[in-house]
DNA sequence: GTAAGACCTAACATTAATGTCAAGTTCAAG
DNA sequence: CTTGAACTTGACATTAATGTTAGGTCTTAC
């Protein structure tokens, strides 16, 4: 599929897309006349990044990362090395604190919207 | 209490509560001299407001639901009117897809760091 | 073949919180 | 009073993903 319809069928941008494809996190064929050409798979793989994006981990990260996930549709293809272990550890810690206080945030939100719900004084 | 040690009771830097200040969100007394003097319920307001960042909320939306919350000194202060609910709902709505998208993030992390713990082969 | 729409690269802009530095002032203790 | 640490304002820099624009090329349907 082309980077139009990758873009229409995962939410994000083209230039993101691109943008992807130059940090070495999402790879394309080229037709002949040099367009992308995308595998089903990518969809998949453009939404994980997303949410990697989402977590917080930067794309030098989830560079190392991808190639040792495994995806829908191959293996793990690979095994993280002591470091990455020792790295992703660290990010999951945070992205558990993360969760935690954006857990607490809601909280607050609920409270404030609950109040102004009830209009009782 | 001075600004060195607001900072370093909360974690955060000297520069990023000036900038609260700046944006409205942290009120502080002043010395004679123009130093900043902080109340105690400066460090728990600055670790909600870390939360709200955290949470993607901007400084204008926080500016906004700072005066709703009820805080742990004083009481709720203000109700939210229904423009500031709408939009409160949409930031609930959408911290609430990211808890689930950094869950999801988090399952990638824990795999891959249990994969790279087994050496089963 | 041609026209319209989709795509290409490249460059520059944006955002928003935070880092950093400079030059000057205040505070507290001796 | 002096001295050093802590503070002040102001300006400029950074980051990292993404937006935007421009000028050119490819694809496809007619």
């Amino acid at each position: 599929m082309r980077i139009g319809e990758l873009a229409r069928r995962t939410g994000v941008s083209e230039r993101s897309l691109r943008y992807y494809e130059q940090q070495g996190l999402l790879a394309a064929d080229r037709t002949s006349g040099g367009q992308r050409d995308y595998p089903d798979a990518a969809i998949d793989r453009v939404i994980r990044i997303q949410e990697l994006f989402a977590a917080g981990l930067h794309s030098r990260k989830i560079v190392e990362l991808l190639p040792c996930m495994r995806d829908a549709d191959g293996g793990p293809s690979m095994i993280a090395d002591a470091k990455l272990v020792a790295e992703l550890t660290a990010e999951r810690d945070r992205i558990d604190r993360m969760i935690g206080d954006l857990i607490t945030s809601r909280e607050v939100l609920d409270d404030v919207i609950t109040a102004a719900s009830q209009p009782v004084d």
